[in-house]
DNA sequence: ATTAGCACTCAAAGAGAAAGAGTGCTAACA
DNA sequence: TGTTAGCACTCTTTCTCTTTGAGTGCTAAT
């Protein structure tokens, strides 16, 4: 459909505007030392990429800026292939090996730190598998008056405590009892199936005591659903504050929104998926998303990506992504697979 | 020195100013109803209040705006009594009374919020008080292979919990060895007095488990410093974007050195007080931090306030600052009296 | 001491005019 | 038939010049 040159003249015109930010004219693309032909054969061709739907112009006397579909055809299929540089990742290694206990959180945080200080852009970090944590401790602690620390912590490593105050102070059976019969009945219970039914048990199972354990019941139940709100997480904010395309008033309004991007990562996607800010979604306008799985065995555990401008540099940042994914993929699988040899 | 007539003057420049926004001129302050001289007086007085330092003119022909010592002495002497509505006092009193366990920390963070919201500015909430927290409980908790959980309690009811992964697994006795040594030497220190010193004590006293425990130990000590770091804690950040006469970029920087905060706080200030951003010092251009200190018993426990524009309706927001922190105070003191007669 | 009157200043807004980048079309060319 | 040079045309950007209007400071009268 696209003969090989008009390809090249569409690669070439996003490349050039990717980095200039300017519309592009037919002028600088036939001054390309790889390109053969007069601006006039050009002038041609981008007004039948035109007329295809990949390039627009601003105006009438104005060069040419790519469109959606330009963009989207130019990342599948157009884009040059840009290795990272041994600087790079090195610097994209010393994120995940200076975790010091690599749990699926930690690495993800850290990797999402180092992309956004290496893309200037801002990262997002989003652990969307609550199928994973299972419930491998609850403790009660007293800690004053009426005042209960409860702990919860995952099989994925991850940790949550809430403080409780009660009517009435605790006996130490009364404590123990508790304890015990948490422990018993909710280790191994994956936070997701932590079903209200669940609980409803638990409460009656109390007898005498559940009027004065109730408050605890209650703050286990809290955790849980903490647990299983999948937290979508934005570093390097205001790497896109200094980008003059985008308006602040509508990353302000992205970042309050941001945890309906885990709505539209939920849909399993198997792939690195980029999305654009066009009118009708909730991404800022201008501006693109990328972002790509973190699997654990065949399972989705987590996403790791970045928010950007339209015209970034999808050929140097993409690969970055798919590093990090994969790495953290392959690490969290080994735990995994260790795991299900025990 | 400024006579009854020129304070009514600056008063009223710097209210119309803190409104519109605009250099007031002559004829605006002379169609107020309770001024009753002409636009000529007016200007010789503005002229005046120009040559003291109160006002002055971007431009020869402008009216005039409020220079940093206008702001302060409008602050201190000229500003209107503005008593908190009704509706203002009940969106307060919700903030404080919805808090369902009252920490320190859960009163000053719910205050703050409901501040940012109330005032369209930036709330800054800041924990200036190690010297309040006082180690009531260190938990060691194993968690799976060699995995920890360090948990720490302070008085003021806060709680930090770090993973600690060690070499080996420890024994139940040498488990139990170090809870209890712990428990018994650092129950009752403060976190801020957890002196390099005491700390090599207890490695020491550890004998052979030296080796395998000293990872808890340091984690041990980094939570007690954690706790020692003052916090400062901004919220409503975004309402600092939608004013224009504030640049993003100066508001990322701030939001960056927003720690500094915490030095400028902990010269023991016994009052309100209002910062302005000049040159010079941090606080973004254009700006004012007003911060209020939370008293408990005699010591600054804590402090909160706001960030936002220069013209800001001092007169409305410095009472729901004092109103919040009054109440604060009073909470937290009826705890810390009760405690001191137990 | 206050005020009316007036000349003066200066930013902001508007109106052309000129420059320049880029296009589409036509006609010539290989 | 695909490519190219040439040219008229379009439209933004930039600059200059002018006008407008708000506001001042000073002087002289009240």
């Amino acid at each position: 459909m696209l003969d090989d040159r008009k390809q090249k003249i569409l690669a070439a015109v996003i490349n050039e505007y990717i980095v200039t930010g300017e519309p592009v004219g037919s002028k600088t693309i036939a001054a390309m030392p790889d390109i053969k032909v007069s601006p006039a054969t050009i002038r041609n061709d981008m007004a039948m990429l035109e007329q295809l739907g990949y390039l627009e112009q601003p105006h009438t006397s104005a060069g040419r800026i790519p469109t959606y579909s330009g963009y989207r055809l130019y990342i599948e299929k157009l884009m040059p292939q840009k290795a990272i540089s041994e600087e790079e990742k090195l610097l994209l290694d010393r994120a995940i090996d200076e975790v010091e206990i690599p749990t699926e959180d930690a690495l993800i945080e850290s990797a999402s730190k180092a992309l956004a200080e290496i893309t200037h852009c801002a990262a997002v970090a989003s652990n969307s598998a609550p199928q994973f944590s299972i419930i491998t401790k609850v403790e009660v602690i007293p800690t004053g008056k009426r005042m209960y620390v409860l702990l919860m912590i995952t099989s994925s490593g991850a940790i949550k405590n809430k403080v409780c105050r009660l009517e009435f102070d605790l006996s130490d059976e009364q404590l123990e009892f508790f304890s015990k019969y948490v422990s018993e009945n909710l280790s191994g219970v994956s936070v997701e199936n932590l079903s209200d039914e669940m609980l409803r048990k638990l409460t009656e199972a109390m007898g005498t005591y559940m009027m004065t354990l109730s408050p605890l019941i209650k703050g286990v139940s809290d955790m849980a659903k903490d647990f299983c709100e999948s937290d979508v997480h934005l570093s390097g904010e205001k790497n896109l504050l200094t980008r003059t395309d985008v308006s602040a008033n509508e990353i302000v309004r992205f970042i309050e929104q941001k945890n309906q991007l885990s709505q539209m990562l939920d849909g399993s996607f198997s792939g690195l998926q980029v999305m654009f800010g066009e009118d009708g979604n909730f991404i800022v306008n201008n501006s693109s998303v990328i972002m790509s799985p973190i699997k654990k065995g065949n399972k989705t555990a987590g996403s790791l990506g970045i928010v950007g401008p339209l015209r970034l540099d999808y050929a140097k940042v993409i690969p970055y992504i798919e590093y990090l994914t994969g790495r953290i993929t392959d690490l969290i699988s080994e735990d995994y697979d260790e795991e299900e040899n025990e």
